[in-house]
Order: structure tokens, then C-alpha cells, then sequence
RNA sequence: CGCGCGGUAGAGCAGCCUGGUAGCUCGUCGGGCUCAUAACCCGGAGGUCGUUGGUUCAAAUCCUUCCCGCGCAACCA
């Protein structure tokens, strides 16, 4: 008796701030793609997923709702759970991180790494505001044009101010991680990310890390310094541990032993850092062993660019299913997917995709097959072993193409993975063409090489549909049961020829995907789109009241635009030397996404003389220059420089 | 010169590591067939493989110049 090996998949969790869209169920989708295969390879596979329903921002929006933050998420996780649920993904666990135990298991964690010394309580230094009761990081706050730092939330001032935390001491393990990644390559994939990580994290230095707040309430309280919580990472990244009853005291459960460490983190694109730098270093604080592989796959994107609720275009998985069917939305997101670019999807595209691979190539498939069965010997499949010379470049392919996929899934490349089960169905519509079945059963006297044929035929889809079934798990058991047959395991798939000879297909093929027409589906898709909300207006913040003297300490003037160039050391800035009246300044500006460097020269613009020089990326720049500057409709960002009539030395006021 | 990835037929991509007929899907044009969902099968047209120079008997493939696009980081007084 050989003892299975286990095999432990999980996706990020969602974040519970509201209903996922097409491009975060595309994540548990891929997942549940590969832990069925991997079933199906023999793995003993785990599977899990879950939520992350701890932060500010969910503390926010269900105020914003009226309801508790656990109310809030709820509410939400159901819903997720709902979308989970009806893409048909074959999750072992469903991980909260509100759940009691992965909350206990979090606080004890931190209790360990503090005793160890991995975290240390210092003072974060940054900007305070007061009415807000809310701390800002220097890249967080805002500056207005007086030079008075103010808080991104309300616009109000704000004031330099120190608050307790706790900090994780990255930099004691940096060195051990850096180690790891050079020597198991197979660490971050795709591999372009490893680089990414390594350049821009760990060669300068890791920082230590904030892993505590005390600006909000809604988290994991740090249970012996309740002001604090735990921060959101810290809480989400330990869930693949806690939902295997992992005991930070060291009595884990059974699971644990049996699945940790995981095989493959899936998540997105957007949160490597967080996955193959805090996780593996929390992971040997704690003296866990690390996670094998980390997958940040790319995004599914929309032809007319990113999907936003304010453009009205989000998609939704459910309003797929309703058009589509789950196993047609499962097979877009897998398919238009590839390794490491992102992925678009289209309306047009899913209509091409739906009609050329699933209704023509292999539904057709079946149907004519299974017609023919039915018309020629009713229904009857018998292998009557007359075998022609097409028999033999029919059976190579399929069999290889089960090879071809397996390969395909240990590199993670899914999507090349579908494509070659579907090599299978398009060789069988060749092999039809080949043998011309209508021909054959004109003649009385080739009916047993049109038996072998239809025997071919059906045992060819057979595999098909096997292999079929860890991305499309419905179909393949409608095509199965079509066939009166049974899921063959991989073990089996190197022969061909085990389709019971003798036996009988159903006598009612039914049609497995209907056509679409593009027009209709389109039309359809326009009565389910949202109404683009208005952008609302946002409230305009008004600044404290000044007096006149206040305004008057600026000195405000014109200024000729002499040169302009680009700032050699940063693509968002411009380097101006302007001329105001005899008088020659270099002024350095964040202009370089909306002014080409030509465009400005000979202008006259106003700036700011008195504000203090600050050295932008190794240029000083002496002044600042005025813009004014929006949102617009479409949701960009839209900054134009002020101009004078007048000409250079000229004074604003 | 911050680091990295990519530029191949109208569109989307593979091939590049391990040089040796430029391939796949969709679209397009023509043909075949009639079992099937106007489906399926075959064939044609369409490519200076971003650019420069080099290595080689031979370069999409290896080295090099530059251009363009993208990702990550930094920066926007």
C-alpha cells in the first residue's frame, strides 16, 4: 500500500470589503483547476481559500453601512463564498480570519515572535490629525501649495506627532531569505518577479516592518497591549497555517504535520512582496519550515481597459454563468489566461471562444459521434478490430496529448494545459473527415471497420473528457455519462482502448453548448450592466480661515519658461529653468506625465519664489510651480500649469 | 546608465535555453464533405521574426547598438 502524497494549494483570501469580480474569481478558478488535476494525478491534495476580513477600510465601509464590521463581513464572505460556490471550485476549507481560532492562533504568534525579539515596541514617527484621530506616513499625506502638510482624508492640517508600535525585525533575517531564493529558483515564479523582489527589497535592505496599529479598531488585538492590533498581513498571511491547525505552542493538529508546507501559494501579481519576503520571514520566526512555491499569476483585464465600477463595465462572475454557463466561464478564464502577461477578455472574444472551441469543436463533436453510434448500430460500441492506417496518428495523439497536458500542469502553464485536451477533440473531427463514417456504412461489408471507427472515436472523446474534467468538471461528466462511461484515472491513460467494447451510448445526445449570437449576447450584456455611477461630486474641504498676512508672506510670480527637460533621474519629473525679470531659477516639477519638456518652453507660468529649496532626486529645485488641477469625468488625473498674460517678473497677488 | 520583461502574418500568441524548412488559434479567400449545432476537414494569400553591427557554412534563435511598449522601485515644493 503506497501512502499518497499530500499536496497543499491555496489562493490569497479575498479581501471582504465587497463582491468579487471576474478578475478574483479568476484566481480560485486556476487553483481549482490545479488541485484537480492534481487529484487526479494521485496527489492527496488540499485545497484552500478563505477571506480577509480585518482593516481599516471594512471598518470604514460598514460604518458607511450602518452595521458592525462583523455584520459588514458577513454579509460580504457570504456573497464571496456564493461566487466560490457556484463556479464549482472544489475547496477543502474556507479560512475567515475573524474565525476564533486563527485569531487566538494569531495573537499567540505575535506573544512568541515578541519573546523571541523579533518584534520590538518603538515609536512610529509620522503625521497626526487630530479631528481625525488617524496617523499618515510621509508618502501619505498631502502638501498644499503654502508648503502645510494636511491629511489626505479630511484636508485638515496636520501635525508631526509619534505613536507607540510594534515593529518586526526584518532585517535579522534578510540575509537567511535571500539565501533561500537564490538556492530553490523554483521559489517565486514566474521568475521576472524573483528579480523584482531581489533588486528592489532585499539588496537595498530590509526595513523593519509596522505590525502593529492603534488607528483603528477592527483587527486582532495584541493581547497583552490592547491598544494596539495586529497588523492586516501579519493576521491574513497566517491563515494557510491556521487552517491546518497550526498551535503556535507547538500542539498541532494532524493536518498540519501531513500538509504543511504548502506546495503552491496562488495569488496575484500584486502581492508577491508580501507573500515571498514578510510571509517566509514570519515563517522562520515562528522556526516553520518555508512554502515551496509562490505563483504570482497576471491579471484578466478588459478590452477597453480596467474594469472600475465608476465606467459601469465591471463583470461579474454570476452575470457570466447566467449567459455563459459556469464550465463556459471557467473555460475563459483559464484559456484567454496566459503565463506571464496579463490576459484580456472581451465580449467579442468570449462569444468567438464560446462558438469556435466549446460548440463547434467539441460539442459538435459528441453530437455527431454519438449520432452516428446511434444511427449505424444503435447505439452499440463495439471495438470489432478492423484498423486502418488513420487509427494509427489518431491513438499517437491522443496519448500524447495526455502526456503533453500533464507536463504542462506541473509548469503551471493551465492554460496550455486546456489547449492541448482540446487537441484531442480536434483531432477526432479530423479523424472523422479521414474515415468518412456515412461512406462506410454504405457498404455492407466495411461494418466492422465503421464499428473500430465509432469504437475510436468514442474511446478518443473518452479521454478527452478525463482529461477535460479539472477544468470543466460538469461538461466532462455530461460527456461521460453521454458515453455511459466513467472518468478513466490518468493511470490508465497510456493505452488506448479501454472503452468497454459492447457497450451502449445514450440514444438522446443532447446539445452541450448552444451557439450564441454575438449581437444577442451583447444586447443581453447591456440590460445586465450597471449604471455607471455618476462620479460623485466630491465635497469640497475648505482649509482653516487666514488672514491677510498670512497670504501675503508668498511671494507669487511670473516666470518664462527658459528650458525644460526631463529630470535624468526620475520619469515624473520635469526640470524647468525659468527666467523671472533677471533672475534665473531651476525649478523641479512633477510635471513629466502631462507636459511633454518642448511644451512649456517660452511660457510664462506663476510659481512660488520663498518656498524653502528641497533637493528632488539630486536636483534642487527653487520654487514651485503653480498648476491647477482635477479629476475629470473619466476618472484621470488632469494637472495644466497657470500661465500669465503678463510677462517674467511680473507679481501675483 | 535603478532592476526586470517583451517587440514574430490583420488580431492574439508559440518557437529562442540546446542555431539548420517560421508555426498555432481567430479572421480572410478558395475547395471538399453531408454524420453533426450553417458544423467539420483541406488548401491559398498574408511575415525585411523592432533596429544596428558582429560571431558562424548557417541567426527569429548567440553577442552588440539604438528605438518602442510594459512591470517593479524611486520621485511629483
Amino acid at each position: 500500500m503506497s501512502e499518497k502524497k499530500p499536496y497543499y494549494i491555496t489562493t490569497a483570501i479575498a479581501y471582504a470589503s465587497g463582491k468579487p469580480h471576474i478578475g478574483n474569481t479568476y484566481e480560485i478558478i486556476l487553483a481549482d483547476a490545479i488541485a484537480r488535476y492534481k487529484r487526479f494525478q494521485g496527489y492527496d491534495v488540499r485545497f484552500q481559500t478563505g477571506t480577509d476580513e480585518h482593516g481599516q477600510k471594512i471598518e470604514e465601509k460598514a460604518t458607511a453601512a450602518g452595521m458592525t464590521p462583523k455584520e459588514y463581513v458577513d454579509k460580504t464572505v457570504a456573497e464571496i463564498k456564493r461566487i466560490f460556490d457556484l463556479m464549482n471550485t472544489s475547496y477543502d476549507r474556507f479560512q475567515r480570519t475573524t474565525d476564533p481560532y486563527h485569531e487566538r492562533q494569531v495573537q499567540k504568534m505575535f506573544k512568541k515572535m515578541y519573546d523571541k525579539g523579533d518584534i520590538y515596541k518603538s515609536e512610529y514617527e509620522g503625521w497626526y490629525c487630530t479631528p481625525d484621530e488617524s496617523f499618515w506616513t510621509d508618502s501619505q499625506v498631502k502638501r498644499i501649495e503654502d508648503g502645510t502638510v494636511v491629511c489626505p482624508d479630511c484636508g485638515r492640517p496636520v501635525r508631526r506627532a509619534k505613536e507607540e508600535a510594534y515593529f518586526f525585525r526584518m532585517s535579522k533575517y534578510a540575509d537567511r531569505l535571500m539565501k533561500h531564493i537564490e538556492e530553490h529558483p523554483e521559489f517565486i515564479q514566474p521568475v521576472s518577479r524573483k528579480n523584482e523582489m531581489v533588486n528592489n527589497f532585499l539588496k537595498p535592505g530590509l526595513q523593519d516592518l509596522c505590525v502593529s496599529r492603534t488607528s483603528f479598531k477592527w483587527g486582532i488585538p495584541v493581547d497583552f497591549d490592547p491598544n494596539h492590533v495586529v497588523y492586516v498581513w501579519l493576521d491574513a498571511l497566517t491563515n494557510y497555517i491556521t487552517g491546518l491547525e497550526y498551535d503556535a505552542d507547538g500542539n498541532h493538529g494532524e493536518l498540519y504535520h501531513k500538509y504543511w508546507p504548502a506546495d503552491l501559494h496562488l495569488i496575484g501579481k500584486d502581492i508577491i512582496r508580501f507573500h515571498t519576503l514578510y510571509w517566509p520571514i514570519f515563517l522562520m520566526s515562528l522556526d516553520e519550515p518555508l512554502p515551496k512555491q509562490v505563483f504570482g499569476h497576471p491579471w484578466l483585464l478588459q478590452a477597453d481597459g480596467k474594469m472600475s465600477k465608476s465606467k459601469g463595465n465591471v463583470i461579474y462572475a454570476d452575470d457570466l454563468v447566467d449567459l455563459y454557463g459556469v464550465d463556459a466561464v471557467r473555460f475563459f478564464v483559464i484559456h484567454e489566461m496566459p503565463f506571464d502577461n496579463d490576459g484580456v477578455i472581451s465580449w467579442e472574444l468570449m462569444v468567438e471562444r464560446y462558438n469556435t472551441m466549446l460548440a463547434n469543436i467539441l460539442g459538435n463533436l459528441v453530437k455527431r459521434t454519438i449520432s452516428m453510434s446511434n444511427k449505424y448500430f444503435g447505439g452499440v460500441v463495439t471495438d470489432a478490430g478492423v484498423s486502418g492506417e488513420v487509427d494509427v496518428d489518431l491513438k499517437k495523439t491522443v496519448l500524447e496529448c495526455v502526456k503533453t497536458c500533464s507536463a504542462k500542469m506541473d509548469e503551471l502553464r493551465v492554460a496550455d494545459a486546456l489547449d492541448t485536451v482540446f487537441t484531442v477533440f480536434r483531432r477526432c473531427n479530423k479523424y472523422i473527415d479521414e474515415t468518412e463514417p456515412w461512406i462506410l456504412a454504405k457498404d455492407e461489408e466495411k461494418a466492422d471497420r465503421l464499428r473500430t471507427v465509432m469504437y475510436n472515436l468514442t474511446e478518443a472523446i473518452t479521454i478527452g473528457a478525463s482529461l477535460l474534467e479539472s477544468f470543466m468538471p460538469e461538461t466532462s461528466e455530461a460527456i461521460l455519462k453521454q458515453l455511459n462511461t466513467e472518468k478513466r484515472p490518468l493511470e490508465q491513460m497510456d493505452v488506448f482502448g479501454l472503452y468497454p467494447s459492447g457497450n451502449t451510448v445514450t440514444s438522446a445526445p443532447e446539445t452541450l453548448f448552444e451557439r450564441k449570437d454575438l449581437e444577442a449576447v451583447l444586447k443581453q450584456m447591456e440590460e445586465k450592466k450597471e449604471e455607471p455611477k455618476a462620479p460623485e461630486q466630491p465635497k469640497i474641504e475648505h482649509l482653516p480661515e487666514i488672514v491677510y498676512e498670512d497670504f501675503s508672506k508668498l511671494e507669487l510670480r511670473v516666470g518664462t519658461v527658459l528650458s525644460c527637460e526631463a529630470h535624468p533621474k526620475a520619469d515624473k519629473l520635469l526640470v524647468f529653468k525659468l527666467d523671472f525679470g533677471g533672475e534665473e531659477r531651476i525649478i523641479v516639477s512633477g510635471l513629466a506625465k502631462f507636459y511633454k519638456p518642448e511644451e512649456l518652453i517660452g511660457q510664462n507660468v506663476c510659481a512660488v519664489l520663498n518656498l524653502a529649496p528641497r533637493k528632488l532626486r539630486g536636483i534642487e529645485s527653487q520654487g514651485m510651480i503653480l498648476t491647477a488641477s482635477r479629476t475629470n469625468e473619466k476618472g484621470e488625473e488632469e494637472v495644466k500649469v497657470l500661465t500669465s498674460p503678463l510677462p517674467a517678473g511680473s507679481l501675483i497677488s
